[in-house]
DNA sequence: GGCTTCTCTCGTACGGTGTGCGATTGACTC
DNA sequence: GAGTCAATCGCACACCGTACGAGAGAAGCC
């Protein structure tokens, strides 16, 4: 109705069409639905016609209630965002509550590989994104952290969460698609190690430091997860105490 | 040939077919006009299809250089992990050269955005993705790391750069295709925020206090990156002179 | 009651996609 | 010349997102 045009949309700013006539399908619904399929079978497994039928709808019925496919995975970003707990300011030392919920956001992303891709399409604004944000905010003000700084060190958090499970999520879904136990899988990947290392003495020796044979990627991942974490909790705490009075 | 069917199969496992008759593609033909439409056109620019014209050529005719499209991504992504600078060990201080390192992962992920969804769909096992592990252990071999702690350290620094990347990507993508200017962006969000700040008392607190009227969102993706990178590096080198030596 | 209006569902159709298959082309070796 | 084989390509199939317009049925008004 306003004269000026609406440059900024987004599923976030529409608000969605009001109630009436005999409606057997809802926002919510479709959304769970496809989410269920997008755990299930990834992005590839999602298509308006397969969530249509496991809703028992016709496929263009769902364009009342989702503007497009596009919007519609917005919209369940933020739904799966929502999953992610953040503990309660002063509850627990800062250390161990950031800790919590960076553990959390690589779970959930684990628990919907599918999310991982899509983060990078488009910036999350949905409200379960803010209200996570606003969560994160308390935190970190709790912690001590002000201004931009508490905003990079939120997207560090953010970020080595993302990172960490962008690696696994590329490894278990390369696992999975083989079909074969974990061993195997690298006892297959082996001959071309061997052949390609030949020229990269480095890793060449790397490796048969430390054999991938007995070892349990799951582990591992976590371990690197873990890793890396202390070391920037450990430097986002020196620069609390040494920059930050400066 | 062999009797035991070859489980881990992959673009990297398969040699490009033999020379002979008469070609008019080549594989590395292809995977160069693929990366050019994704950078102009992102992963919806490209087709198969679309690709052949652009290569005067049949779309079919690809198939014979390059199993299936998911596949010509994988040789796309080690194509662009191949631009990536990695320092040689020892020509400076590590602290350094991890740096240029991870701000050369971060700039060419920027150069090719649709590269970062795709990195958490498969593993990175290609040549030139080999290349520089080798390299970045040389690196970090130099700099005192060893065994998991420094495949760890490896991935700590990837997953920065990725992290980093991905939600400057999400935002420069959103200003994109909106199509307006940056300032203009941020004021037809506003409302929106503003709405739903409304039961968010520290992000609207915080928002009042860091105002994004002024701000140049480049500048803040920058800023961000390097404030995570200096707080890793001091947490690692805090590593090295304590955990180590235990 | 009748009439209008508005919400919601859905069948059809269009232009696009990845790719399997078989025919075809042309350079090479005997 | 005959045969081999790498390489190209047209056709066809199943599937995709979604624009469009027809229709069903509840709600509001007289």
């Amino acid at each position: 109705m306003s004269a000026k045009p609406d440059f900024f949309h987004s599923v976030w700013t529409r608000p969605p069409r009001a109630r009436g006539g005999q409606p057997s399908l809802s926002r919510e619904q479709i959304v769970r639905a496809a989410i269920e399929l997008l755990d299930a079978e990834g992005t590839a497994g999602l298509s308006m016609r397969r969530l249509g039928t496991r809703l028992d709808a016709g496929a263009t019925s769902l364009y009342w209630h989702v503007a497009n496919k596009e919007e519609l995975l917005e919209l369940a970003v933020d739904e799966v965002l929502g999953e992610i707990y953040v503990p309660e300011a002063g509850d627990a030392p800062w250390r161990v509550s950031v800790s919590t919920f960076a553990n959390g956001v690589r779970a959930t992303l684990l628990r919907h590989p599918w999310v991982i891709a899509l983060l990078g399409t488009k910036p999350t604004l949905g409200p379960n994104a803010l209200r996570m944000g606003d969560r994160v905010i308390a935190l970190l003000t709790d912690a001590g952290f002000t201004g931009w700084a508490m905003s990079h060190v939120s997207a560090l958090i953010h970020g080595h969460a993302i990172g960490s499970a962008t690696t696994q999520a590329a490894g278990t879904s390369a696992l999975r698609q083989s079909g074969i136990p974990v061993s195997e899988y690298f006892k297959n990947l082996e001959p071309y190690l061997d052949r390609i290392t030949a020229d990269h003495p480095h890793y060449d020796q790397w490796r048969q430091a430390n054999p991938m044979d007995d070892a349990e990627p799951m582990k591992i991942w976590e371990d690197s997860f873990a890793f890396g974490l202390e070391r920037i909790l450990d430097g986002l705490e020196h620069w609390l105490v040494t920059a930050k009075q400066a």
